[in-house]
DNA sequence: CCGCTTAGTAAATAGAAAAAACTAAGTGGA
DNA sequence: TCCACTTAGTTTTTTCTATTTACTAAGCGG
């Protein structure tokens, strides 16, 4: 989302209906199987407010009444769910490789995907094709008959806050695109939401998000591939994501980890790319730009030269990780990008790392949930949409007015 | 603020009542002066609305009705000010070397502050102390007249989230301290909303505050003592504390940035601690713990031994600052500490380090405002007493109901 | 002096949630 | 089977808040 803080808060009795039936479908987001009773309870709203609310849920298509709750001595209460049939969220990253796309449904589940491989090539050629790409992917028939809430692109470069400019996408070679306004022709039919984000910030939203269940306050995601990234978001509520005044939060491969150290492609020394990352691994093989990284690597992976390399940038990416968990300390760490697919040579030294001096200072034995994505192709377009279906439950979309 | 994510948020028309005095209170907080059309302008708020809601916030003595302003081709405005005659906000730091002691207005201005120089001591004895001098400290002509609104403690160390234990204060000596409930028993007339926070992230807190005019989206405190802390706040409307699952947000002291380098108290190795601090400059330098280390230093500043050490401890610093620039990228770094008033020597080659580098990724010009505090002594505890302002006007303490 | 503009207040109205009273639907015990 | 009891959910009435509308207040400029 690159729309950031509104005025101060003040709001009349409309702002408040809306509210509190954002709360309600929030609650049935969160906990599916809810009673209006539950609601009430854990909303603090009487059991009329919530009851007419659930109503107007209902009517618009955002909630289903499921079976009936077991009876604990009084009359059982009706179940409600989040309506999975009615909507569809349209989520896509653009990456170094290829474009990923998905659909997915309220409760984040996928419902058709599509990686395109691709060398990088301009803005507009790239808009182009997402635009072909995404309209093929609405007329697929779990998607066409839905109605579409919006669309979410990951990036892979910071954002400009407030406006949705990408601002550098250094391993695309662009710059200060307007990345919506290119897409926008190639796909006039498409309403509701559309925002862009950068790809580990939306990664971490959606991961955030779209968790049932117990939900931890915060939640950051590392995305180690050609570079490295990550993404802040904190609130089990309404997640709110750290972007910073240039949107570099979260630029952790350009922390310097070895002042003095190699020259980076940004023109300081040290950081933390010139240590672990695609370009540096490969700089360190004489790896060509054309190979597949992972693909040539997998099969060297007992190679002496290929360990060393992989174990150094493996204890550089567990200092990465400390640092992360001594600057913003979140409830959870997930760990993506293609790196995570060269595995124990790369990650083993850095979660053993990360795993042997996460509690030094405070000298308890809490482990900070750190969890690898083996597979980490959709996670930013899936939480692309996540973004999007947040900014009309919580934002000042006007799709939210379907609540009523 | 010990205090953290409520459950989700939903209200009654007692709650939107509250959250437009709220609303209306803080716009004049920020924007002295601001007439009752500027409010419902900007609070998108009808006049109907602003004018009772004004009324009773004069009523209950928050604000002030102050001159007319200028016409401009009609009836002129009345311009309103808090009424900072009426309440008074107390905050203290433990330190350590000292407590330090403010009570301010409404508007973060100091009425009386108390800094009382001691060696560290047990939290039983340190609180006894700390309770005399504050009932001390209200006694004082310009406080006694007026109505506590609360205390705000600020401490070296991380604090439990959700619960005000003080987890761990290394140069203190302490662990798991619950300094609220010893210092109860010393002040049990001290009625107002009580809380305690980290140093860092209390004087951060307050630098965001208690600011008017153009307010930052975003600040750093980084607080260069004895140990290295760093405190972040967002949000300009209602500052958020970043503070962590344990607290740990903001231990910038304990990030590796020099992996397998010197041993750090915390039994990691490399830590910016071991590199920019009181006592690794003492260390260094071989000054004893009994010596004041700035005082013992400003004399020396010229000798080349004392040169070196500040210039290396500076060149961590300001590679301490730009890795806080790609992380949390805030709008504005505000440096203080101790250690700042070792000026040039050590401060000069951290702001050459940062100024040289924080442009590199973006390739733009814009400089992020970094502000060095000459004299940090209060502002920790003023930034305290902000957090007890703060949660009665935006959170849930009982004193917001006097809006009404 | 008078039309015009803007600030602020007062009275009437609309709309939201709350409160109270109700119906619905189960339990368990006699 | 009946019936007291419990809990879920709805309906009706009431309360409360912001808005709307109409008004008064107070300056400007011709």
């Amino acid at each position: 989302m690159s729309t950031s803080n509104q005025q101060h808060k003040a709001g009349d009795l409309h702002f408040l209906k809306r509210l509190n039936r954002s709360a309600i479908l929030e609650l049935v987001r969160r906990t599916p199987g809810l009673t209006r009773a539950d609601i009430a309870t854990q909303a603090q709203l009487t059991k009329a407010t919530v009851g007419a609310g659930v109503q107007s849920l209902l009517n618009q298509g955002w909630l289903r009444e499921g079976e009936l709750q077991k009876s604990s001595g009084g009359r059982p209460g009706r179940a409600l769910h989040l309506n999975e049939e009615q909507h569809v969220l349209l989520g896509a990253e653009v990456g170094v490789h290829g474009l990923r796309l998905v659909a997915c449904t309220l409760a984040g589940q996928v419902l058709v995907s599509h990686h395109e491989h691709l060398v990088p090539t301009t803005p507009e050629v790239t808009a182009e094709l997402l635009g072909e790409l995404l309209h093929a992917l609405m007329q697929e028939a779990p998607v066409k008959k839905r109605r579409c809430l919006g669309l979410g692109i990951a990036l892979p470069g910071p954002i400009a806050p407030n406006k949705p400019v990408l601002r550098l996408a250094p391993n695309l070679g662009w710059r200060d695109v307007r990345f919506l306004e290119l897409l926008r022709p190639h796909l006039p039919h498409l309403e509701g939401t559309w925002l862009m984000d950068n790809e580990a910030k939306s990664a971490a939203f959606g991961e955030l998000y779209f968790r049932t269940g117990n939900i931890p306050e915060s939640l950051v995601y590392v995305s180690a591939g050609t570079g490295i990234g990550s993404g802040m978001v904190e609130g089990s509520h309404l997640p709110l994501v750290t972007r910073g005044i240039q949107g570099l939060a979260g630029e952790i491969g350009h922390t310097v980890l070895q002042p003095g150290g190699l020259y980076c492609h940004c023109g300081n020394r040290g950081c933390a790319e010139t240590l672990v990352s695609g370009w540096s691994i490969r700089a360190a093989l004489g790896i060509a730009e054309e190979e597949d990284l992972i693909e040539s690597l997998l099969p060297r992976l007992d190679e002496p030269d290929v360990q060393v390399t992989l174990r150094r940038a493996g204890e550089a990416l567990g200092v990465l990780l400390l640092n992360l968990h001594h600057t913003q300390n979140p409830s959870e760490i997930v760990l993506g990008g293609s790196l995570t697919q060269l595995g124990a040579p790369l990650l083993g030294p850095a979660l053993d790392f990360f795993k042997a001096n996460q509690n030094r200072l405070l000298g308890t034995t809490q482990q900070v949930p750190l969890r690898v994505v083996q597979d980490s192709t959709f996670i930013a377009a899936r939480g692309a949409a996540a973004q999007v279906l947040a900014s009309i439950i919580h934002g000042s979309s006007d799709l939210g007015d379907t609540f009523f």
